[in-house]
RNA sequence: GCCUCAGUGGCUUAGCCUGGUAGAGCACCGCAUUGGUAAUGCGGAGGUCGGGGGUUCAAUUCCCCUCUGAGGCUCCA
């Protein structure tokens, strides 16, 4: 409760700072027009028209000319009016104007020395109250967040009630940074960028071996799930996306190429390719569920402004599946997936995920009556199995409603991996059938769903989440063996090779360098042990171990270690475990 | 795609405002050093400043276009 009331008198700084923003904005800027301002997670905006940008320049000036504000302490007095009062209260402020359009009954404005704001509050009684606050960063932002609406300027900031707060956040988006994928993958030689190929990844060594574990482990627990897995093209006939409802909703994001004269697109989602395989022959209730997977590349031409290392690209692999069952198997078969998603995700570690149930979009194919039907039966799963989940409307794929499996990255952003879709729609476009027991033909339902997502973009929330540190089973570098003389090299050679035979991915640090700076470079390369070999050792045939967190323990026996590290890997141990 | 900002050796970066063809650290190579848990010392090689155009006697530095990246917005796995 208290942690609640904490957050309410958060958000009634920050919102209050926001109109102390508006406030030196008016005054400085007497011809912007104001957009809206609201308190957001960790801080608080507000929209301006204007011209162009607001630069550094401008943003110190406005600082300066909010503190003035606040040293004023200018109590927020509640005025209510009504419609046709505020109507005239607004006059020329047309965004403020359009904003009213939409209120009922009396209308209240908040109301600071010479400025007053449409707004239902709450806030702080005085702009006094306001201690510590910072301007951040701008953007444009379309107004109302339709990008049909004009783009206004957009003044980012945060606030907390005393300095102390403030310093802490900072440095949380300065570890923040440091956890940056992108960052940790280019000093770790995992991937790379390049301008010849924008949004797509090129995996390097240590890189590919991350996604190929990650794919190892997929493969054991969906062959332990009765899952078959297949392989479709990439590129297929123009026809097919036409068919399959993809050329008239997703045309401006795919690639087309011809081919002897013949259209062809390069394939954006894996689902038409699996239904003709599905239809490759007659089906029987008896195989049902029919559970086929596919790790498949695909390839989507996303708006160049919304590429983002390893979470957007142009080019990734979903580890995809479709589910081919009969009305009375759904709600089981989404149990399922839920289950299998949960304990995926508990392997890999991850602390929190947010589930959303997202529905039908503006832009969609079927009927409203069907949808209808397949969002109640998401909607009832999610409560018989009691998971908290969030309503997102509008969200789900054009085909179908869908459970979104979120996770956050370094900077709190959720990004979506799993999704559970059910498509009712699909099998329509192709007519997909299968023989009952009362001996006609049927539609089957279908259920996309995705754990992972993207491989790439699960892949950095991976990096992130650990800040590169990977558990071991993962990690490209598990264990770096270093000398301390020349003399100790033959037997730091006979520890690499048993390692080796016993498939422990090890590399030798037997540079002429001193000792701290072998650990400390293996440190670097984020190596899950550090094995020092030095006389000691050599004579004792022990070996001195050091993990990633610093602590070293002395005379291990190399059968222990290769026993205890060979059960982390098997076991799949993370560090939250 | 839109808004703002950025782009200098493999990496991190100084210089750019006030034009006169680049300076450092790490990594790399060589030599010396054989040193016990986050950086041994010395030396060397390496960049024409994302790309194109313009202004100028002269551009990394000023202007325009373009590409790529970052943070947002819209969209999305």
């Amino acid at each position: 409760m208290k942690e609640k009331d904490k957050e309410l008198e958060l958000e009634k700084l920050r919102h209050t700072c926001s109109h102390v923003l508006a406030h030196a904005v008016r005054n400085l800027f007497p011809k912007v027009k104001l957009g809206m301002g609201p308190a957001i997670e960790n801080g608080f905006y507000y929209d301006f028209d204007k011209k162009e940008g607001f630069d550094q320049e401008e943003l110190k000036n406005i600082e300066k000319e909010m503190k003035r504000i606040i040293r004023r302490n200018l109590p927020l007095k509640k005025i209510e009016v009504s419609k046709e009062k505020a109507k005239e209260m607004l006059k020329g402020e047309k965004y403020k104007l359009e904003l009213l359009e939409d209120l009922k009954g009396k209308i209240t404005f908040y109301e600071q020395g010479d400025f007053k704001d449409l707004c239902k509050g709450p806030h702080l009684e005085t702009t006094g109250d306001i201690i510590a606050f910072s301007l951040l960063k701008t953007s444009g932002a379309y107004w109302k967040g339709d990008s049909k609406n004009k783009m206004l300027q957009r003044i980012y900031g945060t606030a907390f009630f005393n300095k102390n707060e403030m310093d802490e956040y900072v440095l949380r988006m300065e570890e923040a940074e440091r956890r940056d994928h992108r960052k940790i993958g280019k000093q770790l030689d995992w991937f790379s960028f390049h301008e010849e190929a924008p949004g797509n990844v090129f995996w390097h060594p240590k890189g590919s071996i991350i996604y190929n574990e990650v794919l190892k482990y997929w493969r054991e627990i969906h062959e332990r799930e009765d899952y078959q897995e297949v392989k479709t093209p990439i590129i297929l006939n123009k026809k097919l996306w036409m068919s399959s409802g993809h050329w008239d909703n997703f045309k401006e994001n795919m690639y087309f190429t011809k081919i002897d004269d013949t259209d062809f697109a390069v394939k954006p989602m894996n689902c038409p390719g699996g239904m003709l395989i599905y239809k490759s022959r007659l089906h029987s209730y008896r195989e049902f569920p029919m559970r086929i997977a596919e790790l498949g590349t695909c390839h989507r031409h996303e708006l160049s402004g919304t590429l983002q290392g390893l979470f957007r690209v142009r080019m990734f692999t979903q580890d995809d599946a479709h589910i081919y069952c009969l009305p009375d198997q759904v709600k089981g078969e989404i149990k399922k997936i839920i289950k299998l998603v949960l304990e995926i995700y508990k392997t890999f570690g991850f602390p929190e995920g947010k589930i959303e149930l997202s529905t039908m979009p503006k832009k969609h194919i079927g009927s409203l009556k069907v949808w209808k039907e397949s969002e109640k039966i998401l909607t009832e799963v999610l409560k018989e199995e009691k998971i908290d989940y969030e309503l997102n409307p509008g969200d789900g794929a054009f085909y179908g409603p869908k459970i979104d499996f979120h996770v956050k990255d370094c900077l709190g952003r959720t990004w979506q991996c799993g999704t559970i879709q059910l498509d009712f729609s699909m099998p329509e476009n192709f007519d997909l059938k299968y023989e009952a027991a009362d001996g006609q033909k049927h539609r089957p339902i279908m259920l996309h769903r995705t754990v992972l997502g993207s491989i790439e973009r699960f892949i950095g929330v991976l990096i992130e989440n650990y800040a590169g540190k990977l558990p071991v089973w993962l990690n490209p570098t598990q264990v770096i063996v270093l000398t301390v003389t020349d003399r100790s090299k033959p037997f730091a050679k006979r520890v690499v090779g048993e390692l080796k035979k016993n498939g422990i991915r090890v590399h030798l640090d037997d540079r002429a360098q001193s000792v701290p700076k072998k650990v400390r470079d293996s440190q670097l390369h984020k190596a899950n042990y550090t094995l020092t070999i030095g006389d000691k050792e050599v004579e004792t045939e022990t070996l001195a171990i050091r993990t990633l967190d610093g602590n070293v323990k002395f005379n291990v026996k190399l059968s222990k270690f290769i026993d205890e590290i060979l059960k982390e890997i098997k076991e799949r141990k993370n560090y939250s475990k």
